[in-house]
RNA sequence: GGAGGGGUAGCCAAGCGGCCAAAGGCAGGGGACUGUAAAUCCCCCGGGCUCCGCCCUUCGCAGGUUCGAAUCCUGCCCCCUCCA
């Protein structure tokens, strides 16, 4: 679908599902007076991990490119090298000029699921933010007012607890801002969380005679508890570069309410064809929805495997053929908490005995109770660790 | 710089000489139910030992007083509040 469509309908198609958009008749005129928008998006380079919550964002992005326009990537090198004490993680060393262009690499192949390589740059942030002096900075500083940076949400909340809020964490939403200067975006798009420092550089771009960008944010995706938005750090997250079946087992997992979300966020079915689906027994819906998801990032085969593996190891409760392999020595005698805790299936002995006497192991369909029971790998065994987790083990 | 409050397991939060591996809640794990959803119920939740018992390591850090300390004393580090 090349750019054949009008301001206007580019417009309402690339309204949907956004949160936050200043403002809408800017975006407007930008697309009435250029062909091809420059659209900003930022990356991390500390944590290259994608996940579902990271493809909101990639959509959109991409639909910017479908419609004929440029996608900006900005790889926060310079930030991540200085560190960034904000959360309460202390050890959080700086990183490597390497670790960041290694993360760079994993992340740019990975977004490239979504993105369209051709319309896409990656830009270094160092790139400017090391010729800088302090002359600059102070500049820089000098375009905001504490009063201004203490509106953010974030930022207020601390002062009023009493949190500290470290000088230079003020300086963080004016760097992202000055990237926005260094490239001359148009658009820049976060997630609702970034508002804010998508806005100040609107604020940051005009103190340096350019046009502001137009700020526009997408929902922050629940993640698979249903309650918190999508983090690795949560732990409630599908990553884009998991199995096909270990994909489609978390959107199973995820609670019904959340799947309606989930269908507008990730897939391309319009509202009319998210409320037929909601006629459907919600299984069955989520079913759909986890096909479609799977589908994206493995290619339709591997999305019917996963979905004919899911039904059979869950809804038959057959053992999983594919099942991960693991090899013994032929007459190797091991007690049962210690085989659980050799397959990875659990962190301690402790808590592999715990499991086992909870009724959570099962070798060949038969419950295992006496975590001290030994047994020999003479044959293969099809050992179960609680509802999920299978292992074949083998002699070797 | 001054005065006060506080640092307990993944998080929140009790305990303030022994009955404390440490209440309670959340998160998490296992089981039942089921649609690997939600809700509900039961069990577990520092580590090790063939383990109905024993041992080791935990209550900011380092020492000390005690038969015995998360609990008392000393020093140090960190955080917060109010004042300057």
């Amino acid at each position: 679908m090349e750019s054949r469509l009008s301001p206007r309908e580019q417009l309402e198609l690339l309204k949907r599902g956004v949160v936050d958009l200043v403002s809408e008749e800017e975006l407007l005129q930008k697309l009435e007076r250029k062909k091809v928008l420059r659209v900003k998006a930022g990356f991390d380079p500390t944590a290259p991990d994608l996940h579902l919550g990271h493809v909101v964002l990639l959509r959109k992005l991409r639909q910017f490119q479908d419609l004929g326009h440029e996608v900006v990537v900005i790889i926060g090198d310079f930030t991540a090298t200085i560190g960034d004490p904000t959360g309460r993680n202390e050890t959080r060393p700086p990183l490597s000029k390497e670790q960041v262009l290694e993360n760079a690499k994993t992340y740019a192949e990975q977004a490239f699921k979504v993105l369209d390589p051709e319309r896409t740059k990656l830009v270094y942030n160092s790139e400017w933010f090391e010729k800088m002096g302090a002359r600059d900075v102070v500049k820089l500083a000098s375009t905001y007012t504490v009063a201004r940076m203490l509106e953010r949400d974030d930022f207020s909340k601390r002062f009023k607890e009493g949190i500290p809020i470290y000088v230079h964490e003020f300086l963080y939403p004016l760097f992202q801002a000055y990237d926005s200067v260094a490239i001359g975006a148009d658009v820049e798009l976060g997630g609702t969380d970034q508002l804010f420092n998508l806005l100040i550089g609107r604020d940051v771009q005009k103190e340096y005679g350019q046009e502001p960008q137009v700020a526009m944010t997408m929902p922050l995706l629940v993640g698979l508890d249903g309650v918190r938005k999508m983090s690795k750090s949560y732990g409630n997250y599908v990553g884009i570069t998991e199995p096909p079946e270990t994909m489609f087992g978390k959107v199973m997992s995820i609670p019904d309410d959340l799947m309606w979300e989930w269908y507008r966020l990730l897939t391309d079915l319009s509202e009319e064809e998210i409320q037929k689906l909601k006629k459907l027994h919600p299984r069955d819906a989520k079913l759909n929805l986890a096909y479609l998801i799977v589908k994206q990032f493995h290619g339709k085969e591997a999305a019917e495997r996963a979905k004919e593996h899911f039904l059979k190891t869950f809804s038959q409760r057959e053992f999983p053929e594919n099942a991960p392999v693991f090899r013994f020595e032929r007459g190797t005698r091991l007690r049962l908490d210690e085989l659980v805790l050799r397959l990875g299936y659990a962190p301690s002995k402790k808590e592999a005995q715990r499991i086992i006497k909870g009724g959570g192991l099962k070798i060949d369909g038969v419950k295992k109770t006496n975590p001290f029971e030994e047994i020999a790998v003479e044959r293969e065994l099809k050992v179960q660790v609680g509802k999920k987790k299978f292992a074949r083990v083998l002699p070797a």
